[in-house]
This record gives C-alpha cells, structure tokens and sequence, in this order.
DNA sequence: AGCATCTATATGCATATAACATATAGAGGA
DNA sequence: TCCTCTATATGTTATATGCATATAGATGCT
C-alpha cells in the first residue's frame, strides 16, 4: 500500500487563498510513486488520493503530467494489452526520472523551508493555535 | 529590520522543476509583512528580498498582488504625496485582510504538510543527507 | 539646461497552468 | 440494450507568470 505513514488525509478549503495551486507538485509525487514500482494512470490517482492528495483528482492533470514527464524523459510507458479490461499505459521510471527526483526534492525543500519561515513568523505574530482546529 | 529570523537567504536553482512556481505565496508574506507596519509597494520590494524571497522581486508582481488584495479588500491604500520623491501609495491592512492571513496559514500550513509528507517519503526511499550540499 | 539615476507605480503581451467538462472505448453485468 | 467500471485522452476557458516596458517626480552631475 501507500507509505505516506505521515499524511492523515487534510481537510481544508482553499477559499480566499486564490491562486496558491502548486499543482504542479504533482510530478514528483508521481515520479517517487513510480520509484516505489511501475503503474499505469489509473493506479497513480488512486494512490496519490491515499497519499494526502487533495480529494478527487482530476484524471486530465494525471494524465496529461504524465505524458509532459515523459516528453522529459523522466518515465517511459508501454502499453500493455491483453487480460481485462482496456488497455493500459504502464509507465516506469528511467534513470533521468530518478535523477529528477532528487531535483525536484532539493526544490521541495527549498518551498517548504520558505513555507515554514511565513508559518514562523505567523505563530510569532499571533501565537495561537490554531493547529488543533482540525 | 526584517524578522525572518530563521530564513538564510537560501540559494538554489528550479532548473528541472518546470511550473512549481508557487508566486501568489507572495500575497500572504506582504500581508503579514503589512500587519507589522503600513508600507509602500517598493518598501515591501526590499523587506520581501530581505525575507528569503528569491534574488530579485519583479515589481509588476508586487504591484499587481497589491491591486488585486485590495479588490479583495484586504489592504487599503491611499496617495502618501509631498515630502520627497516621487508620490507613493501607503497600503494598510484591513480587518479583513488579517482575517485573510488566518486563512492562508491554514492554507500554507496544508501545503507545507504535503511537501514535508513527500521529503519524508523522499528521505525513506534514498537515506542520503542531500540537506548537507549546501 | 541637458542628462542620467534613483525612487515609485503601473501596464502589455506571449505563454504556461489550472479547472472543468467531455470524448473514446473495452469489459462485464442487469 | 443500457449502465457502470476501468482506462486514457483532449478541448475550452480563465487565470497566472515572466519579462519587458511605460510613466514620472526628485536628485545630482556636468
């Protein structure tokens, strides 16, 4: 199964905070999926729902990440016909797509410690907690 | 001075990171940067350089992220003229606007979540001690 | 006076992204 | 036949972003 161990499924609404997406965020989530084992779309929605990924998602972003990450070279896909059902696209990563991976983590880190800096400042400011309110 | 005590200026580079851009963040940092004090579009250029904002801040950015938080309602402004230079708008915080900070720390504390729940996972598979290459 | 520079605000435009809807299609069951 | 589930893919529209550029007062230099 899924070993985002850490994520307990967030509920929040994004109102009035327009525009702060990230979506894109989405690629490396999906590279470090594929880096735990090969898997077609319709296997990466549903593990990345399991993984704190914002409620339903939209087969479109899935889909069409997947085919830009290929583009880059960072996964590669063959379809697999045959068995049940329609035929898939399974998709495994490449070397470049590992590579990527710890690009996209020094990235990630770099957001986060920009994200945690506001949060700082925030609590210094207000110092509540509103942390519990979950 | 600027109390982003904890933000060292950190260098690196989204080569490789296409689209996690992550701009409107810049829209929380000036309104907390206003609940300090009421300031001008090019004051909060330099105190948001000074807060581990990247490099150089386009001013069309800060402009424009002024212009629409105060359609929002969460900042008001007025013509500051005379003194020296040229006129300058002063922008204030609202009631409202500091309720919107309240969201968006929710909002950004949602996301840092989901970025801390990728490196966990990230630092689980790999074990290496990138965070040093600084 | 003429000119560059700094402060300060603002807009234009091409492209990238996001949100949402919709299309296509095989397989299995009622 | 029709519906649903699995599975992949595209179109449309609105918004966001990156980068360049416009405007303009004040100041200092030659």
């Amino acid at each position: 199964m899924c070993k985002c161990h850490n994520v307990h499924h967030f509920h929040h609404s994004k109102e009035g905070c327009p525009g702060f997406r990230m979506e894109k965020f989405i690629q490396p989530c999906m590279l470090l999926l594929l880096y735990e084992r090969p898997a077609h779309g319709y296997e990466l929605m549903e593990r990345l729902q399991r993984c704190g990924f914002s409620g339903n998602i939209d087969p479109g972003v899935v889909y069409r990440n997947l085919r830009k990450m290929e583009e880059e070279g960072w996964i590669r896909s063959e379809w697999e016909s045959g068995e049940s059902g329609p035929a898939r696209r399974r998709y495994t990563l490449t070397p470049e797509g590992e590579e990527a991976i710890h690009g996209w983590a020094v990235h990630v880190r770099y957001q986060m410690e920009r994200l945690k800096a506001f949060l700082d400042k925030y609590e210094e400011f207000f110092r509540n907690d509103e942390g519990k309110e979950d």
